[in-house]
DNA sequence: CTATGGTATCTTTATTTGTGATGTATAAAA
DNA sequence: TTTTATACATCACAAATAAAGATACCATAG
């Protein structure tokens, strides 16, 4: 049975182009080469090489099985940087709770540099309402939580406010507060409000209910999708409203009371007395860094 | 550095549970399990299994790395059909030529057996021109071509007839023919054809001109699109008939010189002079098979 | 308390792998 | 043409590694 040394050997062999600058490569004597690359040989019983030039060349076959040996020694490159990880005690998963409205496009780029960073810990990312996650992060569902502040303090759950997001007020461009120039929190009460609520029931929300006729829903998505079609009028964050202003399918209300804009607390929160690997704790820097250049 | 017999033993370990299961499976005493089990953990410098119990479990870090050793194995898997392949001088590659109007349904069928059959055998499959299969074929650039008879007969290709593909005459539901009850030849000279015209010139074409006025174009897909849109007539292979008229698309007319269906002549050709491997033969006998039972 | 099925460890033996010397082929330089 | 440098194959010997076999130990079911 060949080993893996000998595909290495074939491998830097025909990538370095002659048996001898593969042993120095593998820092071997030229004759392992050649016997170890003739016993594969033997092994497969097919000819790999065409010795009889200067420079051994692939033949046919050994083109056709030079992928194959290629990506079984990418595999044992995987399994090493996998092993590695494990030695520098990174983390092998990490599930990550973000609150659905705090899903921002550039989350997906710390997402895209965590990967860089540390390949061999994969993620999992659960969108759900702030309401329900400290509960997931305290039954260990969870690892981090990304959510909007809440006065509600759980055991097993370590908070720290980090930062906050802007929030606006948006209608639709038909609703009748978008034809009003400036607008003071009573002008608001006569209309529909639309606010998330969690699935956990009583929602200790962070976004004031400024109307006495409020609908529910639990997902941002539909939230904004009420909103356009002009249901209600609703608070949403910075970066859903400047995309859906620009799309012209909302219109940002100028409100008397957010000459400075309004920012919704937001805070992470991780589980108390886990050990914390090097992937968490960068990422969890990660979003403070981001949040507080946000806010 | 850990080898694959070693990686092979993790694997087998833990899919049957025990060391001694293990050694049973891989023909090998208990010991030499434990040993390699052991030297594994030494070299990657993990504890693999956790053997505190009756039955060693993984432990977690042990789970993190067995997806990463089996797939590895996974690879040597393949290197071991490819291996067993070349043995059996199957072809690593064969480069399939159809004209673009015999590329009927049950192709992709053939196709779908064949990457069963035979795995490690990737394929290519040209469409193009009757007209222009001889002329790849020829020059070496396919193996096998799946083409219209024509009367040429090239050198370096041997030509095989080998059945007939049904015809019928097509226009569009809005085109005047599509109003006349049956059709006879003469009637259809007056209006526009359609034709298949290849790229390499002339097209001793096996369909016939039965008009004066002709439109030609190279691709099937444009033959299709100009009949149903009515911008003339023309002839189509059966099963493109059936899918169009049950789509509305196109009317098949019935013309007093085909009660019997029309047939065109179908061959299957290759290069001459060159060793036939078992999957390409494999693929003339169904090519053949299914034509013999089509016409 | 014992039979069973499991693992670790030790020693011996067999196999594999690596090394260094030597011979041959070939291309480029003198 | 003759060197010279580089490349590959082969061989014999040393070193390292892996397998086998014997033995001891452990946990558990009956």
């Amino acid at each position: 049975m060949y080993n893996l040394e000998q595909l290495r050997m074939f491998v830097v062999a025909v990538e370095s182009g002659s048996f001898s600058a593969c042993a120095r490569k593998l820092g071997k004597v030229q004759s392992a080469i050649s016997q170890g690359i003739a016993n594969l040989e033997i092994d497969l019983n097919v000819q790999l090489f065409d010795r009889s030039t200067r420079k051994p060349g692939l033949t046919e076959d050994g083109q056709r099985l030079f992928g194959y040996a290629q990506a079984i020694l990418r595999q044992t490159e995987e399994l090493n940087s996998a092993v590695a990880a494990i030695a520098r005690q990174e983390e092998g998963l990490i599930r990550l709770a973000v609150d659905s409205v705090l899903m921002m496009p550039s989350f997906t780029g710390i997402l895209q540099r965590f990967s860089d960073q540390f390949p061999a810990t994969s993620l999992e990312v659960f969108t759900l309402p702030s309401i329900d996650i400290p509960a997931r992060i305290a039954s260990g569902q969870a690892d981090l939580g990304l959510m909007q502040a809440h006065i509600e303090f759980k055991h097993d759950v370590e908070h720290g406010y980090i930062g906050g997001l802007p929030f606006h007020t948006v209608c639709s461009p038909e609703h009748p507060l978008a034809g009003q120039e400036v607008i003071r929190a009573p002008d608001l009460s006569p209309h529909r409000q639309l606010l998330l609520k969690g699935e956990s029931g009583l929602s200790e929300d962070p976004v004031p209910k400024l109307s006495a006729d409020i609908w529910y829903t639990n997902d941002i998505n539909t939230l904004i999708d009420m909103t356009c079609q002009g249901i209600g009028w609703t608070f949403l964050p910075d970066h859903q409203v400047t995309r859906l202003v620009k799309a012209g399918r909302l219109k940002q209300l100028v409100t008397s009371f957010d000459h400075k804009p309004w920012n919704v607390p937001v805070e992470l929160i991780k589980a108390k007395n886990h050990t914390v690997g090097p992937a968490q704790s960068w990422l969890y820097d990660q979003f403070v860094e981001y949040l507080l250049t946000t806010s």
